[in-house]
RNA sequence: GGGUCGUUAGCUCAGCCGGUAGAGCAGUUGACUUUUAAUCAAUUGGUCGGGCGUUCGAAUCGCCCACGACCCA
């Protein structure tokens, strides 16, 4: 029985419609007639959809009906099909059968089902004519009375915005988001029993710090009000991660969020989750065996299948263009120079074997590309217009899974340098599909080259770049009291599940991305 | 930051050379009651993203703004 004096009151606002005015209305029915101000929680589904479709869908309706098989189910009501109601939970959908005296007793006490009502249905299972499960509705509860119309059945919500702003009716209405989620939530517990069960533990180091360290980015300031001191939000875990590894955790990774005070694109969101992984006694090389092999396992087992098949669609949705990546097969390595002679045939070996005596020539290559370089004069060198040029021209070509390697010292300050050619690092980036999914390297483990580098990067701050790294004293010291020979790695689970999704925008992997608010 | 396109009923979309708003779905009423985008009949529903302008008259033409999508830097 209802208690008025519990009643919420009715709102039927200036802002509804028509439709929402109407179920409103009917909730205000529901509540008179129905107990816990018509919204009861005690019902507990003990089935869900896909698993009685699995085990049952086959069976003819003679051996399905004569287990006598009594089953409960709960969801939300999607479609209504004469005395039948599609009702979809977390697994997918099943079919609840109302007679005609339940359906008399629904209209009455709730004034009907709507769709986008969720109910909870107990009875007995069984086949249609045409050969469809559904659970007799012996007993059956109007659990969330839903006051909004649903989307149209058979288009689903289609606007891009509303989408992304209302992910919930997205998820709701469209099976292929909800395949989307599913994917990436098992693409990341996948890499993490792939690292748990190579002993890699896993950690968490703060999100909030005073020196943002790790990457080459701009970080969000926030502030800090007892303590009175900005703080930023990480741009990346890097610099804590391996200050672990110097207290003894020879394996540690993270699976966590980044933050990035940058544009939005279909590629980048201000916030994106990275893994980073570091092993001791490790070389880059060895991570690169290890990303093959933890790519090429999730694929399987998330997938199916180690041939990831991306498509360009056209406006109407129509395919394109269709590219399959081998995950199955030995990763290409190359060079970054290798990289860049490859794809530009006509460029001078010889400048490229041995850039700092033909840094002019690399500079006007770079310039022939419209590189755009930094207003003060003098603050790149080599190693940073070959790596411009390599973006360039190279990057976006590298389709199949493809490991560049021989970065130069210059754009690697966390890295270690090579021993046999001290104008590059021992580092290597993973591409797919011409976009970069992974960074790794051999870490830079001495301290006093650390502290020089460090000290390049503060002057190149004080000239004006914002996003140069700051000093991390604090970090130097760990590296005093012994950093071990490691390697360490980032990969970025937006840009591998949207692989693994087809994706064509980072929105599509994130379930809220981030919008400009409405006005 | 620049360019192109988009924003019409709760949803998916039409709406031509400017003449005052349409369909399907959903909703409502009824029929039917083992349906598969259920069906049949009737029917409700609009600040045409916002503002300014041109015009006798603007969803439609022009300018500005907001948000989004795509391309470019």
């Amino acid at each position: 029985m209802s208690n008025d004096a519990n009643n919420p009151e009715v709102t039927t606002s200036a802002e509804d419609n028509k439709l929402i005015a109407e179920r409103k209305a009917k909730l205000e029915t529901i509540r008179k007639q129905c107990d816990s101000n018509g919204h009861p929680n005690h019902f507990k589904p003990e089935n869900y959809a896909n698993d009685l479709q699995d085990e049952f869908g086959d069976q003819d309706k003679e051996s399905i009906e004569g287990l006598n098989k009594i089953v409960s189910i709960a969801g939300r009501v999607m479609a209504k099909r004469g005395p039948f109601f599609v009702v979809q939970d977390m697994t997918g959908r099943i079919q609840a059968y109302a007679t005609k005296d339940v359906q008399k007793a629904m209209k009455d006490n709730w004034g009907g089902l709507d769709i986008g009502d969720i109910i909870g249905v107990k009875g007995q299972l069984k086949l249609s004519g045409k050969g469809a499960l559904y659970v007799a509705m012996d007993e059956y509860y109007l659990l969330t009375k839903s006051l909004r119309p649903l989307p149209e059945k058979f288009h689903g919500l289609a606007d891009q915005e509303t989408k992304y702003r209302q992910r919930y009716v997205d998820l709701i209405t469209n099976e292929e988001t909800r395949k989307n989620f599913l994917v990436r939530s098992k693409v990341v517990e996948g890499i993490r029993r792939f690292l748990v069960d190579r002993n890699f533990m896993e950690v968490e180091t703060p999100m909030l710090q005073v020196i943002p360290g790790g990457a080459v980015a701009r970080p969000f300031v926030t502030h800090h009000n007892a303590m009175d001191i900005d703080m930023f939000l990480r741009i990346a875990p890097e610099l804590y991660l391996k200050r672990l590894v110097v207290g003894g955790f020879d394996r540690v990774f993270e699976i966590n969020r980044n933050f990035r005070n940058e544009g939005l694109s279909t590629r980048h969101n201000p916030e994106f989750t990275m893994l980073e992984f570091y092993q001791a006694y490790a070389d880059y090389n060895d991570l690169m065996d290890l990303t093959e092999e933890m790519l090429r396992t999730v694929a399987h087992d998330v997938l199916g299948t180690t041939t990831v098949v991306n498509t360009t669609k056209d406006a109407d949705g129509n395919v394109t263009e269709e590219v399959s990546y081998d995950f199955g097969s030995k990763f290409e390595r190359l060079s970054m120079v290798d990289a860049i002679l490859k794809y530009n045939p006509e460029f001078d070996e010889n400048v490229f074997r041995n850039p700092e005596e033909n840094f002019e020539q690399i500079r006007t290559y770079a310039k022939q590309l419209h590189v755009k370089e930094p207003e003060v004069e003098g603050v790149w060198g080599a190693g940073k217009y070959i790596t411009e040029i390599f973006e360039e021209t190279a990057e976006h070509q590298l389709i199949q899974p493809t490991f560049i390697t021989e970065y130069p010292w210059e754009v690697s300050p966390l890295a270690r340098r090579n021993d046999d050619n001290p104008f590059i690092t021992d580092r290597f980036e993973f591409f797919v599909g011409g976009r970069e999914i992974a960074n790794g390297f051999s870490e830079l483990n001495d301290a006093e080259d650390q502290a020089a580098r460090f000290r390049k990067q503060v002057e190149e701050k004080d000239a004006g770049d914002d996003e140069a790294m700051h000093f991390d004293d604090d970090y130097i010291n760990a590296l005093e009291y012994g950093l071990p020979p490691t390697a360490g790695e980032g990969i970025g689970i937006d840009r591998l599940v949207m692989l693994f999704t087809d994706s064509p925008t980072i929105k599509d992997v994130i379930l809220f991305p981030h919008m400009k608010p409405q006005s």
